[in-house]
RNA sequence: CCAGACGGCCGGACGGCCGCUCUGCGGGCAACCGCAGGGAGGAAAGUCCGGGCUCCAGAGUGACGCGGUGCCGGGUAACGCCCGGCGGGGGCGACCCCAGGGACAGUGCAACAGAGAGCAAACCGCCACUUCGGCUCUUCGGAGCCCAAGCGGUAAGGGUGAAAGGGUGCGGUAAGAGCGCACCGCGCGGCCAGUAACGGUCGUGGCAUGGCAAACCCCACCGGGAGCAAGACCAAAUAGGGACGGCAUGUCGGCGCAAGCCGGCGGGCGGGUCACGCCGCUGUCGUCCGGGUCGGUCGCGCGAGGCGUCCAGCAAUGGGCGUCCCAGAUGAAUGGCCGUCGCCCCGCAAGGGGCACAGAACCCGGCUUACAGGCCGUCUGGCAUU
RNA sequence: UGGGGGAUCGUCUAACGGUAGGACCGCGGACUCUGACUCCGCUAGUCUAGGUUCGAAUCCUAGUCCCCCAG
């Protein structure tokens, strides 16, 4: 993923596992954590870094299926988290996503607002600077285009 | 046309928007950007075998042990795989299935039932003889029949069992029995065909020598161990090790001209003990060196390679020629969303729902298991028509 | 990803190739004024599918599930 930084080693998801706050939706589960570090040099030099960047992990158990059912369920979580954190997430903050067995099978669309109402039961949504009603007018065009 | 057998192949197609990774080229100090191209499977799966590759051990292999394989011939780098035969079993047939060496090298196993279970065995029967008793007949010598007991013979019949020491028939006999004969089965020997497994035939033995080796075992053959998280290289921060230099440093002993080095005691810190004994460490600063963790790079894809064609071979397969370069990630890319078509299901219709099994992780050859649907070829049996 | 081990009543465990046994739990009965304890009885099982064998929980093959080790 070019866009977002990933979380790789599994003491960090044990961490926000432990510390952070959690909220299940019908199509995924999210955990959300605030990032405190210690005093980090490197965002003195360098303007393009934007302040502190946030960071996504995902977990997809056994019990989903099988590798074909994981892997596919992971995409969708991908493919979801690069539509909707840049804009609507809190920075500094580390994100968890985790797969269930709805992940595969419910519709993209409402995929997008589950995390989107994920981020706000955890606190760590924040409006999108000019499309707040972006999500929203995307969710009610699709309501509207299946009405 | 219906039912079936075998072999091979495919296993969604097209388009739009937005992305990921690798390679090449160009630009940029760099982050990165642009263009072009590649990007999951027949099983990628299970990890059941065989190899390549790497490290370790050993170095002459062999033996012991352990594990595996087991009809014959061929193929292969090799195999427990494949092909072709043989034998046995199943099917009307095409065809399918079989761990299919050795039980006179040895040790063992067979519950229950049954008289008897590996060596033979007599419960009910059958038969002969002897004796007691009864009946009938009598030429009065005895003869016949029946019952019981004893002592023998007998594996035909009953019964038990998964299995009872070849099977069927005829002869034979007191009753029986390979006791004799014919056929079948089995063992041995000769001849013929075959590379061989094995088959055919002739003679002979006269059934002894039953079953289980996916019981131990014997024989033949094969195998050193671990696995890319193998292994190689580069190499932060912190702690610790070594060398050198500066400054600081009680006492005793040894060595040395000396600088100094080594050892004991003392001091300090920590552990332990109720306490002592006891154990470990022990000045500081700077530079350099070696080991090594996080991290990174390589290993890593030109190969027992794919496709086409010709030749040899029944085939597995091998050879020649031409042509192509065809995934390389590392919390792990190969996709996400939408539309049209195709197929299936529900429904009168409108419409709705679904699209097999399944995701490379060093690579290759097999095996096994999972799999919606579809296509092609060869063959078998049946029905109808000409 | 690689390596190793296991599966027996609801649970924990036994069983030379020959009837699958025990404990706890459950159910019924006895004892008691009632309950507990105790005693008696009952229910229920070899992970699945093939094979070897007269006979398989056991031996062989294939599969399913679970556990452990290596980062």
């Amino acid at each position: 993923m070019g866009v977002l930084d990933r979380l790789k080693r599994r003491r960090e998801f044990l961490i926000v596992a432990s510390q952070g706050r959690k909220w299940a939706a019908p199509g995924l589960i999210l955990q959300a954590m605030a990032r405190i570090d210690g005093p980090r040099s490197p965002l003195t030099t360098a303007d393009c870094i934007p302040a502190e960047p946030l960071r996504v992990g995902f977990t997809v158990s056994r019990k989903v299926g099988n590798a074909v059912a994981r892997n596919r369920a992971r995409r969708r979580l991908k493919a979801a988290a690069e539509a909707v954190l840049p804009s609507q997430a809190r920075a500094a903050y580390d994100y968890v996503l985790i797969g269930r067995q709805q992940t595969m099978t419910r519709s993209f669309p409402a995929l997008l607002q589950d995390l989107e109402t994920a981020l706000r039961k955890t606190g760590a949504h924040v409006a999108a600077p000019g499309g707040k009603d972006n999500s929203a007018g995307q969710g009610s065009g699709d309501r509207s285009r299946r009405a």
